[in-house]
DNA sequence: TTGAAAAAATGATTTAGGTCATACTTGAAG
DNA sequence: CTTCAAGTATGACCTAAATCATTTTTTCAA
């Protein structure tokens, strides 16, 4: 769990998440040009990558660890519009669109992750084809999803849309438990603390899940799959 | 307000909507080659573009008149994610995720609507900067967009979404009224259509705006601004 | 012009889920 | 170990907004 010191300098050549992500593609060259342009940094739980507002400069690639992404509302609330793991390249929006940030990011928890210097990262996507049209296509995929995101918030009750939720961190949270402060998972749902902590007592009651402190076990998939009906 | 005959035929060198679109910075020679690709095609109020699931074959530049953009929920109720008028091109997201639509689109009123292939698009992509640099941007910012539905969507009351989906249909529909069935509007802010007739009664009893059977005139713009609150 | 269907409007009732208040746990720092 | 703050949990209460039922108005085709 505890990220070592030896985590701190991946080389993009064997960096394994780096098989999951955008430049999974690249050929060995670029894979190189990669490494040398890219910076390698440790980042402690509840530590910010980016600020709504501020002037992007890069894009961070997250070798390990979770990040949320979100933006705040009128009162300051959050709200949480991705989780991003291990693999995902974080903040490549803003590289394109020409203004601030318009969204928020912090770790979940202790994480490592590279960052690359905007001139060189939009460098990279203006010579290699493959990594633009992959990123054009993650860009569409990702305006899919939030559209269903809000058809979801409009639509489903927030029993539905905690259970669509715990379904999307499994996935996320891999062979890992789910872990997220249930104030962060509130506010993914999009629904008040208390609520998201009764209804987590619901499902404990009803056999869907068992909860080991804050960490959350997925016990039948099958059913929480029914209950999210899409 | 009706459409003539002769809306049919536009040439992409004089269209006005060109203008406004992502084809706006097009050389004399793009244009050309663009005005041979397009065909031009009239639609009657309601009639569909595309339908979710079905497999993309190009994207749509509209001409004149507005069309919705949106997805069914699983009780096959609409939500709508926005809401496109002359200059938009519409459907190009799915050219690039390689999966068939994830939203469906209808006009609004009847609409002039010129098609362009999926590989003659994609080729002026390829070829055209500008262009691409323009469809990227366009794509992250309405991401960027999306984010901030979403959090509309989990934080502010129906009053508020209401009074901020008058204000984007305030742009949209320019200088002309908003005109749009209270039904279709109450599926833009994720609301019963009951409920938003109630507020826009109560709108119409502040002051706010004003009606004419179903058109809705904004009488004091500066207010509801406040109440929509970003 | 008229008649039927669609859309808009209003009323009555119910409830999901937010808010506020308070108590209990847990884990990190001393 | 203790301590204390942050996080988690539970209870009581309230209201925004959904739902269902009905009426009125508008639209548009015959």
């Amino acid at each position: 769990m505890t990220l070592e010191k030896s985590h701190k300098h991946v080389t993009c050549e064997t960096c394994l998440s780096r098989n999951k992500s955008l430049f999974s593609s690249f050929g060995c060259q670029d894979v190189g040009t990669l490494d040398s342009q890219k910076t390698c940094n440790y980042f402690k739980k509840n530590q910010p990558l980016f600020i709504e507002g501020s002037i992007p400069r890069g894009v961070f690639c997250i070798n390990e660890g979770k990040v949320k992404i979100f933006t705040r509302g009128n009162e300051g609330k959050e709200q949480i519009i991705h989780i991003a793991g291990a693999g995902e390249i974080v903040g490549f929006r803003a590289m394109f669109s020409g203004e601030p940030y318009s969204v928020s990011s912090t770790t979940l928890e202790e994480a490592n992750i590279c960052f690359i210097g905007k001139s060189d990262f939009l460098n990279l996507v203006d010579t290699n084809q493959n990594l633009r049209n992959g990123i054009m296509r993650e860009l569409s995929k990702e305006l899919a999803d939030r559209a269903t995101f809000i058809t979801n918030m409009a639509q489903k009750s927030v029993r539905e849309r905690l259970v669509s939720a715990l379904l999307i961190l499994d996935d996320i949270y891999e062979d890992e438990m789910i872990n997220i402060s249930r104030e962060d998972l509130a506010n993914f749902v999009g629904t008040a603390t208390e609520t998201l902590i009764r209804l987590l007592k619901d499902f404990k009651e009803e056999g869907l899940i068992q909860t080991h402190t804050r960490k959350i076990e997925l016990l039948d998939r099958e059913a929480l799959h029914r209950i999210a009906g899409s």
